[in-house]
RNA sequence: GGGCGGUUAGCUCAGCGGAAGAGCGCCUGCCUUACACGCAGGAUGGCGCGGGUUCGAAUCCCCCACCGCCCACCA
């Protein structure tokens, strides 16, 4: 059989990959008699590429997913795509540009098949990329929002919402993109603070008196004023309250109201309403009968209502007015100030507020319930920290608008008369405007009907998610075996936008939190902690990760560094390492596999077995018990950590070349040596494969005596490993010290050298029998090695201590001049052993600590107190050997 | 303006009440017949500052200082 030297994952992957999905191992059968274990993706949006976020969320819903299947259960990882609203029209519609065609000329339903077209050609991309990480999900229940019975679904909650009175129309102050062309909701507002200017602008009196002095940050929005407000309580402005002011530029005497909403403090005392333009503005209008005269259009420019500003972008405006007023000597002040403007989460436009006629779900009734589940346990959210904030920000929760004045995405199947004037949301006293079919007549009077022509924000229909994706609102027989799913895996940045609404749905329309447990990854940075942006340059691809490094490496990288609660810093550096530990893991099964053949070695009886071989069993059942404890923790990062170091330092360091020894040793324990060699292997491929699937399964292939594949092989079970008697680590030790000598006294590696060892005690003395002594010869490269008696005098031979043994190391040449060095060297270490052992001493002579501490802790400190004590007895006996 | 993180080896980060850790990097030797994507060894730390609690603090509490994030309708 010959196995290539190095791994070389471009020349397995594809071909593993295709054998799983061929095979069907992804597919979950809710016939099988399993506890199911499911996880819905987060559906990226179908005209996205794949980009280092996905690969963290696929990597760790792999892991998840493939070690539930692996510990028998019924794993359904559901794929699918999101239609993504305001993305996708921006894409396509950029797309058109490209090639001339504007989407205004196309119109809505051209656009929208154009959009269609688009889908089918790359709506693909994106999963086909998930798989090149090895994406174990079940190809056969991929979803699309857009999917027929998907939109059903949202209709369906669209209609039931609306029937409870839970979804109202109405015209508010909402956040408006003039770029995008719709309203926004919160949290598609991103706020950014930036050094603006808070300009002071007098308005004189009627009389052409002093009049007022106001701030604002938007001195555009003046030539909207309807009022300025001042607060009822405020001594300054008492006499000017019920008077009029005069507006400049548009000389419209405007009223001074009292409003406790004015803060004294900022700025003059006195505010300019706008109730057009300002949210605060809007509510104080509101109380005080206020007009609403807009000055600026959803297309941010001026309107006529500017008067002579009409036509300018809002920006123009701004640098107009104040020219004017500077030029009227109504400019009093100008000073900076610091302030947050929002802007577009899309197109990072200056979102203005603006009022308009939108669908709001109102939140509150929602919230309520998905704010218990996670106070009362129901939903855990881990980690714990996100807790706290998703209650914080459920407490605080605004109504949603969810109307998108966009055509891609799911219209809302609200309609109104046009001859009897019936409108869903304003005039529908008997909620017939909004049905789960659409309406070719008015319910009312019969009358022609039209539709209204929003549609939904992606969110809501992202919200039913986890059980439209199931067959929601059909009782089918997936949606009654997999939901409510098992875990909600996604990134911290879409707790609100997400997470929080799949909550409240779930909720209010299946009666069901929708997940049992929420885990939020940290976001993928670049290797200096940087956000990865374009404009950086620092995106790291990961398809070019995976071609670099394999997609084994990039998985193993990514899990290793998914420490709760902290961002990862992506090192390519990093990646490098865990692509050498793939190769080296690949390396040991090419030993294993060369030493066993294709035989399967006949199981030992358990007297059979050497110390080593007890050894790394038992290492390897504490390893799998941890690795299982930590996966149920989500602790992706320790699970990797553990295996990692299990895999490189303990079996291929220690008992892979210890076991070079066995393979040479008689029949029964070169037969037993590869058992154990091989039974160990069967456990890490098996403890590794959710996190490196591909060389996992490529090494399985070659097991002698394996049976299917390893995605559906057992994973190791917890076991309670023997207790460890230490004999292995004080052979370890006393190795490892010898090697430790021959470097430092730069002794020929290649070359033999004798050994004599003294060992301290009984039990340590026992330990030296034969096997062990041939081990020492091989992993310290000594020979003979003698045990016993008194050290050879000499200054041939150089003096160690390591734990319970005394031992002297012949070096070739007699070098007298190095002789002094050697009683330095001792010197220095015996001070530094004293050190540390006054340490102790004085700890244990501290009555307050023997008393106070527990007493294993005592305990402890005594056996390191005792061994430092030895080590410094045994360094001063070499010492006097030498002088002697 | 509220809230939340972080500050530990040159770099990226674990540890979160009882001998300071990992990976990478660095230094010294080695092509020892699984692996040079390797082997063996080594150096490197006032655990941000200042207080407190404790027999004992990187770890718990308080204060401060930087760095970062989220939320928020103070013009």
């Amino acid at each position: 059989m010959e196995i290539p030297k190095q791994f070389v994952p471009g020349e397995v992957e594809e071909r593993i990959y295709a054998l799983w999905e061929g095979e069907g191992h992804f597919r979950a059968d809710p016939a099988s008699g399993k506890p199911p274990y499911v996880i819905v993706i987060p559906p990226p949006n179908v005209t996205g590429a794949l980009h280092t976020g996905h690969a963290m969320f696929v990597t760790l819903q792999d892991i998840l997913i493939r070690w539930r299947r692996m510990q028998g259960y019924d794993a359904l990882w559901l794929p699918g795509t999101d239609h993504a609203g305001i993305a996708t029209q921006m894409v396509v519609g950029k797309e058109l540009e490209k090639q001339g065609i504007r989407r205004e000329d196309l119109g809505r339903e051209a656009f929208v098949e154009k959009v269609w077209e688009w889908r089918r050609e790359k709506g693909d991309t994106i999963l086909r990329q998930l798989r090149r990480l090895g994406a174990s999900c079940d190809w056969s229940r991929t979803r699309f929002t857009l999917d027929p019975d998907l939109s059903r679904a949202v209709r369906k909650a669209f209609v039931d919402l609306y029937r409870e009175g839970l979804i109202y129309r109405g015209e508010y102050m909402v956040n408006w993109c003039p770029r995008c062309g719709t309203a926004l909701s919160d949290l598609e507002v991103e706020h950014a603070e930036s050094r603006g200017t808070l300009w002071t602008i007098r308005y004189p009196s009627p009389d052409g008196g002093e009049g007022v002095t106001v701030a604002t940050t938007r001195p555009e929005t003046m030539l909207g004023d309807t009022a300025v407000a001042v607060h009822p309580e405020d001594e300054r402005y008492r006499s000017l309250v019920g008077r009029t002011v005069v507006l400049p530029l548009m000389n419209r005497e405007i009223p001074v109201v009292a409003d406790a909403m004015v803060d004294r403090e900022f700025g003059t005392g006195a505010v300019k309403i706008t109730p057009a333009h300002d949210p605060n503005d809007f509510e104080a209008g509101k109380r005080h009968g206020l007009p609403r005269v807009v000055v600026i259009g959803l297309d941010g420019k001026m309107t006529a209502e500017a008067g002579p500003f009409a036509g300018l972008d809002r920006y123009e405006a701004r640098k107009a007015v104040l020219k004017r007023l500077e030029a009227e000597g109504l400019l009093v002040g100008t000073s900076v100030h610091q302030n947050a403007v929002g802007h577009c989460q899309r197109c990072d436009a200056v979102v203005e507020p603006a009022v308009s006629t939108q669908w709001f779900l109102r939140i509150e009734p929602l919230a309520e319930p998905a704010r218990r589940a996670v106070e009362e346990g129901r939903i855990r959210i881990i980690p714990d920290h996100w807790r706290k904030v998703y209650l914080n920000w459920m407490r605080e929760i605004h109504d949603w608008c969810i109307s998108r004045q966009l055509w891609w995405g799911h219209r809302i199947p609200a309609f109104s008369c046009k001859a009897c004037g019936k409108a869903a949301g304003e005039n529908d006293p008997e909620r017939l405007l909004v049905s789960m079919e659409d309406l070719s007549a008015c319910p009312y009077c019969g009358g022609p009907v039209e539709q209204d022509p929003d549609v939904l924000d992606t969110w809501f229909s992202s919200q039913l998610w986890p059980f439209s994706t199931l067959g929601w609102p059909e009782e089918t027989e997936d949606f009654r075996r997999y939901y409510p799913t098992t875990v909600m895996e996604t990134g911290y940045d879409i707790l609100f936008f997400w997470v929080a609404r799949m909550i409240m749905a779930g909720l209010k329309f299946t009666g069901q939190a929708p997940f049992k447990d929420v885990f939020l990854h940290g976001l993928v940075r670049d290797e200096k902690g940087r956000k990865m942006s374009k404009t950086l340059g620092n995106v790291v691809d990961p398809l070019e990760l995976i071609d670099t490094y394999g997609a084994d490496a990039v998985r193993f990288t990514l899990a290793i560094l998914c420490v709760p609660g902290t961002d990862v810093a992506l090192d390519t550096r990093r990646m490098e390492g865990y692509r050498a530990f793939a190769n080296k893991l690949w390396n040991a099964g090419r030993f294993v596999l060369l030493q066993c053949g294709e035989r399967l070695p006949e199981e030992p009886h358990p007297s059979l077995l050497s110390r080593w071989d007890r050894w790394i069993l038992a290492e390897l059942d504490r390893t799998a018990q941890e690795v299982n404890r930590a996966l149920e923790e989500f602790k992706f990062y320790e699970a990797a950590d553990l295996l990692y170091h299990f895999v490189w330092h303990r079996y291929c360091d220690w008992y892979v070349e210890v076991s070079k020894v066995g393979l040479n040793g008689p029949p029964e324990r070169k037969e037993a040596t590869r058992y154990v060699l091989l039974s160990v292997l069967d456990g890490i491929l098996r403890l590794l494969h959710p996190f490196m699937p591909f060389v996992t399964e490529a090494l399985w292939e070659k097991m002698p005596g394996r049976t299917g594949r390893l995605v559906e092989a057992p994973f190791p079970a917890p076991a309670s490993p023997p207790p460890p008697d230490g004999s292995v680590e004080r052979l370890m030790d006393l190795i490892t010290a010898v090697r430790t000598l021959r470097t430092e006294k730069n002794l020929p590696p290649g070359r033999m050298l004798p050994l004599h060892v003294a060992p301290l005690d009984e039990s340590a003395a026992a330990l030296l029998d034969e096997s062990a002594r041939e081990e020492v010869s091989a992993l310290a490269r000594v020979s003979p090695v003698r045990v016993g008696g008194e050290a050879p005098p000499g200054e041939r031979w150089l003096p160690g201590v390591a734990g319970a043994f005394r031992f002297h190391l012949e070096r070739p040449e007699v070098d007298g001049a190095a002789a002094a060095a050697e009683t330095a060297r001792l010197e220095g270490e015996l001070k530094k052993l004293a050190a540390e052992r006054d340490k102790f001493a004085a700890k244990l002579r501290n009555p307050a600590f023997v008393e106070k501490a527990p007493p294993e802790v005592v305990a402890k400190n005594r056996a390191i107190l005792e061994d430092y004590e030895r080590k410094v007895r045994e360094v001063e006996a070499l010492l006097r050997n030498r002088g002697a």
